[in-house]
DNA sequence: ATAGGGTTAG
């Protein structure tokens, strides 16, 4: 991509726009005029049809569109789950005769193509980014470094942080906490903590750095671990904080500790400790996944008898838990009287409802409440499309979730990874030698798209098509499978 | 992008 553009031609671009009809790039195809107003969506899906790079430079260059930072990083994030156009489009834009990119697409198109794993653009952007006197700052590091922790590379990703500095960026106690944290976020708690103990003195270690570490133990269920570093930061002179107290009570809830946790709010309230909204939430929640739904209740009802308000959070938490462990009927009574006090219900409120809907088989009813999400202006997201793609392929109407993800793909809402998993496994349940090349062609679409199919997908497909007898998608496949590997891919950009 | 609460997945 990049060599295609190694030579902008800048002022070419410029009266082609003007005089279309008589450039002599005509030849091909005119290059369409960009929509008139500088409406993202217009442009994403253009950048989506777009087959001829150059007659899209064409359009992107011309004069008439006026580019800023935010309408970049707003097509940006529409074509975030087609990695490849997005870096094309953010690419393109580099060649502009007079726009300049921001940092922030610079991050974002960081984040791409440590996503699909290509580390040399990774690089050459970060470089690219220095020498425009534009970072790599701070999130820069972040970015890099959560990438090559979740591809499995933490000690990469240590290097690099402790390296920084050499990049022109420089360390601070809040880059250590933010690698403390991707290191924790991706469960390599140990890591982490091996990391706080050799440089916590170096960057002055604060509360925030423990709270990190003490919720790193928590998601992989040590509490007590988490328990221990908090003594230890108590030992220090470091005073605990509401927050730390509402990682502790999670931790508890997480790890099946029930009356432990139960113990430790009244200990709070005891105390007089400051109780906020994140803590009632996270013990109706609590409460709810293990099936106590009275408590959930209670404790729900009561908080404001604490003085403290459900927030939306408070209001998913129970409706959720009511969908799950009681029935949908009460779930839904909760959101009409959530929606009754004022609350305006976020695109997760109803997801978590429809979710319900579709399990219990209402379908249509399901399809109700996403026709009131969007005359609520809260458009179904990519999670909504997943939720009725997956019901109604379980429930045998596979050409209803194909239709579903044929809409998605016009640019609405591109699909993501999940949205692929889910319909690959429903590629199998009806035995058809149809629907096992369909399962081929979405994995092949999917790396394209730079999403990374796990082993089991891989060889599911690989088995779907040997049995119908397709050896030739199937060597693709295996080409396409050792490429994703250890191997560092190489998209051409 | 310096920490804590709601979607998810057999």
């Amino acid at each position: 991509m990049f060599a295609l553009l190694r030579k902008p031609p800048k002022n070419h671009l410029h009266f082609f726009c003007i005089y279309r009809g008589l450039s002599p790039l005509t030849t091909t195809s005119p290059a369409p005029l960009p929509p008139a107003a500088a409406d993202p969506a217009a442009l994403a899906s253009l950048i989506l049809t777009s087959t001829d790079p150059r007659t899209l430079t064409q359009t992107l260059h011309c004069p008439s569109l006026h580019w800023t930072p935010q309408l970049v990083d707003q097509i940006i994030k529409r074509l975030w789950n087609h990695a490849l156009k997005a870096l094309h489009f953010f690419n393109i834009l580099s060649y502009h005769p007079t726009y300049a990119h921001s940092p922030s697409s610079f991050d974002h198109a960081i984040d791409l193509a440590a996503r699909l794993r290509d580390y040399r653009t990774v690089w050459t952007l970060v470089h690219r980014m220095k020498s425009l006197s534009l970072g790599p700052t701070q999130k820069t590091f972040a970015i890099i470094a959560e990438r090559y922790v979740s591809a499995g590379k933490a000690d990469r990703a240590v290097k690099i942080f402790l390296s920084m500095h050499e990049h022109g960026c420089r360390q601070s106690l809040n880059s250590f906490n933010t690698i403390l944290d991707l290191l924790c976020k991706e469960k390599k708690v140990e890591k982490a903590y091996n990391l706080f103990k050799v440089f916590r003195g170096k960057f002055k270690a604060d509360v925030i750095s423990y709270n990190v570490i003490a919720n790193g133990w928590c998601l992989v269920k040590r509490t007590n671990k988490a328990l221990e570093v908090l003594k230890e930061m108590v030992d220090r002179g470091l005073n605990p904080n509401l927050t730390t107290y509402n990682i502790v009570l999670k931790g508890y809830f997480r790890a099946g500790q029930i009356e432990e946790a139960w113990r430790f709010f009244l200990e709070m309230k005891k105390r007089k400790c400051e109780i906020d909204v994140v803590t009632y939430t996270t013990i109706v929640h609590g409460f709810g996944v293990v099936g106590e739904i009275k408590r959930a209740r209670n404790v729900f009802d009561g908080m404001v008898n604490g003085g403290v308000l459900p927030s939306v959070a408070t209001y998913n938490a129970m409706i959720q838990v009511l969908c799950k462990k009681d029935s949908v009927e009460n779930a839904i009574l909760v959101f009409e009287e959530m929606v009754g006090k004022g609350y305006m219900p976020n695109s997760t409120t109803y997801n978590v409802v429809i979710r319900g809907l579709c399990h219990t088989g209402e379908m249509e009813r399901a399809l109700e409440f996403v026709g009131r999400m969007k005359d609520d202006e809260c458009e179904p997201n990519v999670q909504t499309y997943n939720i009725l793609i997956r019901y109604f392929c379980d429930a045998g109407e596979i050409e209803r979730g194909l239709e579903l993800f044929e809409k998605m793909g016009s640019g609405v809402c591109l699909p993501n990874l999940d949205t692929y998993n889910i319909l690959i496994s429903s590629m199998f349940v009806r035995k058809k030698s149809d629907d096992l090349l369909v399962a081929g062609k979405l994995l092949i679409e999917m790396v394209d798209r730079g999403f990374m199919p796990r082993k089991f997908t891989f060889n599911r497909v690989l088995n779907g098509l040997l049995l119908i007898g397709n050896q030739g998608l199937a060597k693709e496949i295996l080409r396409l499978q050792s490429r994703c590997g250890r191997l560092p891919r190489q998209f051409k950009l």
